[in-house]
DNA sequence: TCCAACACCCTACTCCGGTAGGGTTCCCTG
DNA sequence: CAGGGAACCCTACCGGAGTAGGGTGTTGGA
């Protein structure tokens, strides 16, 4: 016999966690809803005679853990329906989460709505998962952190040499695009090497990881 | 007369927001604590005349707003208290949450405790960052997402290499990491770029972008 | 007016990345 | 035992990356 009306959360963000159980109390129409915030606590909180009829489960837990959470949770209680949350916009994030056995996949900055329906579809046997269009014509945010050129103390021309260059634009590409002189290129590229310390391109992408221009 | 008792909390996922604000009332002492999910409501939510005593700010607002609201609260209530959270883990958030004016910066996955204290240590007029010892050795769990060698098909000699590839290092100091010839290590970058179909090292660097080996 | 900074172009050179085509040893599996 | 694959080494070669050292034209400030 299934518990309907039971959920756990997990989230090593505690406020969320509980807020998101909350959530569930208040509005989705759990009669429980128990936060968590490691894995062993999830597992002890676990009942599998009486097993919760949602699972929540945050997506960047500790050591990634999550996704092996998700597989071994789906064996052990078949029939609690999996839902995946993510802060994170990748989409391979999504693919991850499913092939781990989630039955649904949602952002966090969704609306309490979204959310509420998501719970819905998958209480009722339906998977929630962004579909192919919809997830593709998403508009995610870019969680990069943005840096100008002037910040780098570079002038414009050679922040538009930059951008090209952390897409891993080989010269003449970037000469092409710009309509330049590949030689004209090379003395940018020279430029922004010696303002940034690098030795080579390579370095000023590795180094430049998790930034994007202007 | 400053409202000591009242906050305001900003984050773009509601119920993390409605989480915060939940914990401020019910272990904080606030007597009131608002959660806004975008800045208009923000603003909105503001009054300049009594002004709240704390306001929590995500950092990752959608279009990076979180400086730039920082910043002008500062201005415009400079008795608030501003504290900064992020679910981030790298050093330059901290480093701009600072500069744009917050008096404490902490991590989402901390415990209530620890988040319970930072509150009272900002209303009592202390700012709350992660000292330069504390910080350094601090861990941070590591959120890119990790990729096996044998997931992407490479043997787990080519994974060595893939691992100081993204990195940055040239083929001549993986050889000397490895006690290799630089020819052999050559051997294996064709391996990986055959393997992921890329046309050089640059490819792979870009490619993988946000991933971590093993 | 002169000079500095920027953007643009050139040739010529060195060094590193990557391929091609040879080879040896070890280990595992049919 | 034969075969294959992985790891290791070599020489030789090509092309891109980056430097050195020349040059032109424009702009804007001392």
């Amino acid at each position: 016999m299934i518990n309907r009306t039971s959920a756990l959360v997990i989230d090593d963000h505690p406020l969320s966690a509980s807020g998101i159980a909350e959530f569930l109390l208040s509005h989705c129409g759990f009669a429980a809803a128990r936060p968590v915030s490691d894995v062993a606590e999830f597992w002890a909180a676990l009942d599998p005679v009486n097993p919760p009829s949602l699972a929540v489960v945050d997506f960047w837990l500790p050591d990634g853990a999550s996704l092996g959470l998700l597989a071994e949770l789906k064996q052990r209680c078949p029939t609690t329906r999996l839902l995946a949350i993510s802060a994170d916009d990748d989409a391979a994030v999504l693919d991850k989460v499913r092939l781990a056995g989630a039955d649904g996949f949602l952002h966090k900055q969704e609306s309490p709505e979204v959310f509420g329906r998501a719970v819905a579809a998958l209480l009722q046997g339906d998977s929630w998962f962004y579909g192919g269009v919809k997830f593709a014509g998403r508009e995610f945010p870019n969680k990069e952190l943005p840096v100008t050129a002037a910040e780098l103390g570079l002038t414009a021309r050679q922040g538009q040499v930059l951008a090209m260059m952390l897409k891993g634009l080989p010269n003449k590409r970037i000469a092409l695009n710009l309509s330049l002189s590949e030689q004209t290129v090379k003395e940018h590229v020279s430029g922004i090497l010696e303002r940034l310390g690098a030795r080579n391109r390579i370095e000023v992408i590795t180094r430049l990881r998790g930034r994007r221009l202007e």
